[in-house]
DNA sequence: AATACATATTGACAGCCATCTATGTGTTGT
DNA sequence: ACAACACATAGATGGCTGTCAATATGTATT
């Protein structure tokens, strides 16, 4: 496994660990959104939901696109697929260096 | 995108978001290691990473196997391969709903 | 320019977490 | 039984973070 820059990869990791911040994610999978299009699905204020945006905007999980007064919002698709092969680099080692395979979760 | 449970998939997340847990990950990609083995390599005291192995398995990232005195720690792959599904599916979904791609990160 | 609206920023605070020291538990060898 | 060793647990602590109320910023309309 090998990280370009591993704090990047925190700031990632640490972005979707919050509950409504993964929601928020979930929300945007279904195509870009307005923030206050998103606000209206959690119970928090608009502080929090700006202040959950920029974490989620600052590692670079999403982007946001300003109308006029509105902000749109949407998923980085680039990410999304670094992530993947991520961990799909990590199954693959996994595959090599544990051929006896020492894990037994069902 | 959907999450067979979403706070489990937030406790591995918050697993991920250690830069020393992170490190563990790495080492654990090469094979199966001792906790003393793996101690070795960190400027942490052996509580410390006992804590960090516990947060590892509880989110079943990681398995343990005793062996007499020691520990033997490594990746739980289906859950790396689970991982990978999960951001293969993220980024799948940004194609089919983001055609125009929003998005222009590099 | 004045008002209304959407969003961002600031400052404060309660709860969580990585870390440590001290101690407990279980296993091996003498 | 006892000593030595590997690892786990308990309790304490400093720093980080999700949340809010209050306020600021920027944009559109009248």
């Amino acid at each position: 496994m090998s990280f370009e820059n591993i704090h990047t990869t925190i700031s990632v990791f640490k972005a979707l660990s919050d509950l409504n911040r993964l929601k928020i994610i979930e929300m945007l999978s279904n195509g870009e959104q307005c923030a206050c299009k998103l606000l209206e699905q959690f119970p928090i204020t608009q502080p929090t939901l700006s202040h959950h945006m920029k974490v989620l905007m600052e590692c670079e999980l999403v982007c946001g696109r300003k109308d006029g007064i509105w902000m749109h919002y949407s998923l980085n698709r680039e990410k999304a697929l670094a992530l993947a092969g991520f961990f799909n680099n990590m199954h693959a080692q996994c595959i090599d260096n544990n051929a006896i395979e020492p894990c037994n979760f069902k």
